[in-house]
DNA sequence: GTATCCGTGGCCGAAAACGGCGAGACAGGG
DNA sequence: CCCTGTCTCGCCGTTTTCGGCCACGGATAC
């Protein structure tokens, strides 16, 4: 069974799922390949473990909180869980190129398909696939749309290294 | 997890799948499409309801035993599934005709349809797929062997009739 | 620098191939 | 004539194959 809420963010409502016991979801308005709710959805603010993500969440984005601790249980075939895995491993406020990526997963030259994976990340922000960027520092592109991913890094405060970066490159 | 154990019948071993609860397969040796052993498969010669089967397969094969009474939890497609229960109500010693049984599912132009479902039935003898022949009296195939189907019919009495059948139209 | 051009790997949808059939048409043999 | 055996063709769910699609990155050309 599918249970879902909403949780207002910054960043506008987020739709939360469960399967009862663990996060399944989170996903953004407007989020490509994002999930239709189900008929046979149940929508239960309360069902575990919307509580423990509403207060997680709340801190991340007042900026008190740096990593996620959340029961959670995505699913999707083997690669993208290997990526996934790999997303969460990458510390708050750094960032990695796709190329990187699919170096650390052992298929160094899945760059593109990694992309792929991670567009279909079930789990935004909890597993952090906003902090994947371009080889050359761009940001190239977003589930949740390029100006989500720029302010989740501009929160995390690694938008201001890439500035900096720009601005030494373009002096 | 899937647990597994043999039954040596007059077929030769026969290969019985369980989920711990629920009878999930019945294979004989060369089966067609049959499952490979798995490395996680436990071998438990007395996991539920392995027990049960052995009786019931062994009254069966003895000729003491008509229906069978064990859970059962097969999967497939929903059309598989259609047929497979169609299958079960085929009584013991009748033969039906792969259109006829494409009729009683609602679908009376996927009689081909349904002989492929047939060959994917995964619980042999169980669900008595044996018992279906085609149109003109012909055997036609058998996931484990046209000389076992034979057999089967021949311990349920229905190959007598059918080689009657047969002398009446060649006198 | 920046613009273009491929090689790449996994995923997905479309299309084609594949059977445990059956009815009809036809050719032979009693 | 009656019956058989063969052949052809339509049938339909499933499986497999194939071609395109991309949240890339390196090489090449200005």
């Amino acid at each position: 069974m599918t249970y879902y809420t909403f949780f207002d963010s910054p960043l506008q409502p987020l739709l939360l799922t469960s399967d009862g016991t663990a996060l399944t979801g989170l996903f953004m308005i407007g989020h490509t390949h994002g999930p239709e709710i189900g008929a046979d959805w149940i929508r239960d603010d309360k069902a575990a473990p919307f509580a423990e993500a509403r207060q997680q969440l709340a801190a991340y984005f007042a900026g008190r909180l740096t990593d996620f601790d959340l029961p959670t249980a995505p699913t999707g075939t083997a690669f993208q869980m290997r990526v996934w895995q790999e997303l969460r491993r990458i510390p708050h406020g750094q960032t990695v190129s796709y190329g990187e990526l699919a170096r650390r997963i052992g298929s160094p030259t899945a760059c593109r398909a990694v992309g792929l994976a991670n567009g279909r990340n079930p789990l935004s922000i909890v597993v952090p696939c906003h902090r994947v960027i371009g080889a050359g520092g761009k940001l190239t592109g977003y589930a949740g749309g390029m100006a989500r991913k720029e302010a989740l890094l501009a929160l995390e405060g690694a938008m201001q290294a890439h500035f900096d970066f720009s601005h030494k490159n373009t002096l």
